[in-house]
DNA sequence: CGAATTTGACCTGCGC
DNA sequence: GCGCAGGTCAAATTCG
């Protein structure tokens, strides 16, 4: 080795050893020995492109995305079928079965190197024949196969969209009948329930999921500007349709620009950016971006009609819900199917390993922003926070993603913002009992100010007593959990049952309107019901569904839902895994 | 050379 | 008012 490569090979091993500090989540803190200490010393930092690979993203869609570019391979290589590749055969995990002698053709010397081999036995040369055909035979079952799980995803996807407008019809069944019976009377004396009203009135200045929904048919705030549309279908006769007066219009718009038509991006099931309309005329709302803090948010709200302080305030408390996801992993940064861009690093208090900021850069302006940071206690843990709400239409492969976390914030902030104690009494302790026997996950909720968050725990392993400390998922294994938490199935039955049962959900709502704390019968009921649902279907989204059928219910705290905090409560196997911001861990830590 | 990342500075909210 | 912590900005740096 002469001494420029060796110079550039210590410049490079410390910038790989720089980035792969980072990339554990433990830049700058962690010297040589530190980072050995957290698993650096498993990675060939001399090999920098080995480093991509290992310290990589950790790819929660792999398999789905390498399907995809799989797929458009295979149509080339249908189209030259003079040539096929070994690798094509590696990677579609296929065994071509040409490795005969010398006759692997490659693109090269096809003729000669064909000849050579072959020309000295006819027999080898017809054999070879039958395999290449049945290699073809192969190729071409296999894009069938992809064709129809690219079918069955975007059935899903479509589906799932379904699933979050029958949420959304049900939130606002429950605010309408909420707003014009109790009301009035309830936050009177109780001054939560009057800022959770004003939360709901300011919920049509966010941009979040609920007020998205909330938005349909008939706005929940009557005195709020609405673009006029043509088709102002209804949510309940056509809610796939309805996806949203709003988002159809941005949707009409982000489309332009991020390619809408591709046949691998799809809509957001009823995301919608709200910026365009509330902030049009600042060139930040020309971005869709702005930034979270409420100071700069109202500044922001330059349009012609800003937003009353008390409804930018709680928007701006609101927009903050998160959802928080983690999982397993010696990657930077789990791979969710959408692209990042980091814009910043900090260390957070309590824990050694920096916090990173991305967002998102699908599309210019899209709000949505995530934090990656490493579990202090586990540091093979990666908790990855979302938030906001994409503001274009999503691959597939981030749509399971994007489907769940919007799921989770959905029902967080469903109706109104109880108090952590309601929350904690009621929506998370029954939330932590959804796990997934399918994927080991459990969801909790913290409301804990300012920022209400779902978890979504990809790490745990079914409770048990005496069980071994949890087992990393294969990323497989997690992007099926995900998949799983986006297929929407059962919920007709779900819905039918529980949450279009107008007697039902005015007993539930007397509760939560009224604060008190009867209702624990009815609300129960729900529970168990859910409960049903979720034994007979274990199914995530019907889980999150169920979930926000319990936590509307148990909203009003008083802790009515005991029956459901008995499964996860004290046990130890649901542990408080996120907090207010998302610093999950050092919550841990100071709470004990 | 443009895009992405790094990183110190800055801003803001909050508790004391 | 001050200090701390979280979050963001933006210039500098690195990468492809």
């Amino acid at each position: 080795m002469d001494q420029s490569s060796s110079s550039s090979f210590v410049a490079a091993a410390a910038g790989l050893k720089r980035k792969a500090n980072a990339a554990l989540g433990c830049g700058r803190e962690l010297p040589s020995e530190a980072a050995a200490a957290v698993g650096l010393a498993g990675y060939d930092v001399g090999d920098q492109q080995e480093r991509r690979v290992v310290v990589g993203e950790m790819d929660f869609f792999e398999t789905e995305m390498r399907k995809e570019k799989r797929d458009r391979k295979e149509h080339a290589a249908a189209d030259d079928l003079g040539v096929i590749n070994s690798n094509k055969g590696a990677d579609l995990g296929i065994d071509m079965g040409l490795h005969v002698g010398g006759r692997r053709r490659n693109s090269g010397s096809e003729e000669s190197t064909v000849d050579d081999g072959v020309s000295s036995n006819d027999d080898d040369h017809r054999e070879a024949k039958a395999e290449l055909a049945a290699a073809k035979s192969e190729l071409a079952r296999v894009n069938e196969e992809n064709k129809r799980l690219k079918t069955m995803l975007a059935n899903a996807n479509t589906k799932c969209s379904s699933l979050h407008m029958q949420i959304a019809l049900m939130q606002q069944q429950q605010q309408h009948q909420r707003s014009s019976h109790g009301h009035a009377h309830a936050h009177q004396f109780d001054p939560d329930k009057r800022e959770q009203q004003l939360l709901l009135d300011a919920g049509s200045h966010t941009q979040l999921v609920p007020r998205q929904f909330m938005s349909l048919g008939s706005s929940s705030s009557p005195d709020e500007p609405r673009p006029a549309r043509g088709s102002d279908a209804s949510p309940s006769s056509n809610p796939l349709l309805a996806v949203g007066p709003d988002g159809a219009m941005d949707y009409a718009g982000c489309h332009g620009n991020v390619g809408a038509g591709k046949a691998d991006l799809m809509p957001l099931p009823s995301f919608e950016h709200h910026g365009h309309h509330e902030r049009g005329g600042s060139p930040e709302a020309m971005q869709g971006w702005l930034p979270s803090k409420v100071p700069k948010f109202l500044p922001a709200a330059k349009g012609p009609e800003p937003p009353p302080p008390e409804a930018a305030a709680a928007a701006a408390t609101m927009r903050k819900a998160r959802v928080s996801v983690r999982a397993r992993s010696e990657a930077a940064m789990i791979s969710d199917g959408c692209q990042w861009r980091k814009y910043g690093q900090k260390m957070a208090k309590g824990n050694p390993c920096p916090r990173a900021y991305y967002r998102c850069t699908m599309a210019a302006g899209c709000p949505v922003r995530k934090q990656v940071q490493r579990c202090a206690e586990d540091r093979t843990v990666l908790i990855t926070t979302y938030e906001g709400n994409h503001n274009h239409p999503l691959p597939p492969a981030a749509m399971a993603m994007a489907s769940t976390t919007a799921a989770a914030a959905s029902m967080l902030l469903s109706g109104s913002m109880p108090s952590a104690d309601g929350l904690m009494a009621g929506g998370s302790n029954f939330l932590a009992r959804a796990v997934l026997p399918c994927s080991s996950s459990v969801a909790t909720i913290s409301a804990s100010a300012p920022f209400p968050t779902v978890t979504l725990d990809l790490t745990q392993t079914a409770p048990g007593p005496g069980a071994s400390p949890p087992r990393a998922p294969e990323p497989a294994q997690l992007q099926a959990a995900l998949a799983e938490a986006a297929r929407p199935v059962s919920l007709p039955l779900l819905f039918g049952q529980k949450l279009y049962d107008q007697s039902k959900l005015s007993a539930v709502q007397a509760v939560a309107g009224t604060n008190g704390g009867g209702g624990g019968a009815q609300l129960a009921d729900t529970v168990n019901a859910a409960t049903a649902v979720i034994a007979s279907d274990p199914n995530f989204t019907a889980v999150l569904a169920a979930a926000l059928t319990s936590y509307i219910g148990s909203s009003s705290g008083s802790g009515s839902a005991g029956g459901a905090t008995a499964a996860g409560g004290s046990s130890g196997t649901v542990q408080p895994l996120v907090s207010s911001g998302g610093d999950s861990c050092s919550r841990d830590d100071t709470t004990g």
